[in-house]
DNA sequence: ATTGATGCAAATCGTTTGCATTTCA
DNA sequence: TGAAATGCAAACGATTTGCATCAAT
């Protein structure tokens, strides 16, 4: 992902093109499910001046205008997400490892269950699967 | 629910039964979802000294023992479940509120697809599934 | 009696806020 | 230029911690 890609992303949702916007963009498209905190670090090694309070701001910004997503996390830290295609994650179940889940075939099973079903006084706009488990592989980190 | 039914619980985990486990038992199961505060709002009303360390110490052995849970919301606040059979939820995407949702037949589809699908590295262990959307009645709060 | 639970207050940590200064459109 | 974004540091709020005291087994 280069830079100027990030740049037109934000140009298109009428959003001011700013250095640490970018910074932030790109942090959380190169880092896995990143903390505020992670995006954080890794922005300050190439500029290192950059305000927490500044990255917490983008990043809300960022959330609202559909450019990143929040994860929610058993723990009560906040994670963030730049794949903006719908998808599930799996939650390791004894570290703080998360992946990106995507399967079409899913979706489409529970579009075709939901559809059918009627859910007392619920309009469902988004259905979310959490898959929690063991990897296989030991965790990186 | 009996406070007696707490008490064996409690007991029946090898955890000391104590009237403060007891009122935060009772108060998981009373109130909907609540936040840690709601839980101690709701238990000062009749036993006005207990501390805020020890509702938390307590609701953290809780989940430890599998007799409440805990839930994941958008926002850095966490709640708290009395329910322990498997469900899912139902969240609203403008307020706060958060629903219970049990519904075996999806539990059956979901458990069918993943027997036969097998995810790169990773062994499930639970499948959580998340509806976010609208209520149709004005949300109470 | 002994182990573990509670109360209290201070500490922690992620996140938010106010405001003066700087930057982008 | 002017509105909006940044940096900084202080404030906040939810949760945790240490430790002396107290209660359940």
């Amino acid at each position: 992902m280069s830079v100027n890609h990030f740049k037109d992303k934000l140009a298109l949702k009428g959003l001011k093109v700013t250095p640490q916007r970018i910074a932030i963009l790109e942090a959380v498209h190169d880092l896995n499910h990143p903390t505020a905190e992670k995006v954080i670090g890794y922005i300050r090694e190439k500029y290192p001046n950059i305000a927490t309070g500044t990255v917490y701001k983008v990043l809300e910004v960022l959330v609202e205008n559909d450019l990143i997503k929040k994860v929610k996390t058993d723990k009560d830290i906040m994670r963030y997400d730049g794949i903006m295609k719908s998808h599930h994650h799996l939650y390791s179940s004894d570290s703080k490892r998360i992946e990106d889940y995507f399967d079409d075939e899913l979706n489409l099973l529970l579009k075709n269950y939901f559809e059918k079903k009627d859910i007392n006084g619920f309009t469902i706009e988004d259905v979310k699967v959490q898959l929690i488990g063991k990897f296989k592989e030991k965790d990186l980190f």
